[in-house]
DNA sequence: ATTTAATAAAGAATAATATCCTTTTAAAAT
DNA sequence: ATTTTAAAAGGATATTATTCTTTATTAAAT
């Protein structure tokens, strides 16, 4: 029997994904409740899945990955052995931080985070074209970012 | 004088993009060294802003959320005001994890994370299309992801 | 309505970690 | 060689996470 999610559960999450460092303390404070009953259930979303992991987000930039790039892909063959052998090529690619299978125009987006235009290159040149069955690849350099987050709207949950 | 990344420091910040929750003990066993220094590398990294902030990564699907569509959008005007106030608008709309400006076939790209296909068409009509110079409108609606990560790779870097 | 059972919260005690401070080491510069 | 600087080590303290026990609340059953 599945899990639910009540109100505080959903409130303890909001805060979470803001900032995971936020103690049990100041979390019960804001809830007015006592630590155990936060604790226990942070344990409990932990266990159940609902909070995957703890991550630092790293400032991309100023460590010297200037540049995400979105790239759409369209495949020529697409058989169901090629498109899983393709995401596990895929996913050996460091530069690549998400790959999608889409309905549209393509067949797979993917989101790179590199260095340069240099480094893009150099990605698609000595990784991505090697790939077999490759078919169309159309590229958005990103000029700037507006929003870039991993918060989910969590407001329209319950 | 900006403060410069070194081995050490890299090190520790792929630790810590994997698993915030290392405990600095852990991380100085690793590296073979004291609790000490890391600990002060750790509030140097988060005080320099290599660090932005520490959050939960949620698992959107299990919570409800379990469609991820992208959308390009080209817009008819181009005044820097009025691309400003678009991306002000976009910033209020909590669907909307990720905004970039793009070269390519199109000016803007957004990352959407909603409840379904009728959330995402409620979104559409009661919000993008509302906003004025608004072109093309092209959605890519995913249908699995093969990767889905923030883990930037600091290989490169260096 | 009353009792029972089950669940969640509260409260207190302990263990582990983060945080701070002092000392030591190592490296660089004079 | 000596001085100066920065980083690391080691130890002490304050917070927090974690565990356990007790209390309260709710729902179910009689």
């Amino acid at each position: 029997m599945a899990y639910h999610l009540d109100k505080i559960d959903i409130e303890i999450l909001k805060m979470l994904q803001k900032d995971s460092n936020r103690t049990t303390k100041s979390i019960a404070a804001q809830l007015d409740m006592s630590t155990s009953p936060i604790f226990e259930r942070i344990k409990k979303l932990e266990k159940e899945g609902y909070i995957k992991k703890y991550v630092a987000v790293l400032d991309n930039k100023k460590i010297g990955l200037k540049l995400t790039v979105f790239i759409g892909i369209t495949l020529q063959g697409h058989t169901r052995s090629y498109l899983e052998k393709f995401v596990k090529e895929i996913n050996n690619f460091p530069e690549v931080v998400e790959c999608h299978r889409v309905s549209g125009n393509f067949d797979y987006l993917l989101k790179l985070v590199v260095e340069d235009i240099e480094a893009y290159e150099t990605f698609i040149i000595t990784k991505l074209t090697l790939l077999p069955y490759l078919g169309n690849v159309q590229s958005l350099i990103t000029l700037s970012t507006g929003k870039e987050t991993n918060e989910i709207d969590l407001s329209s949950v319950l």
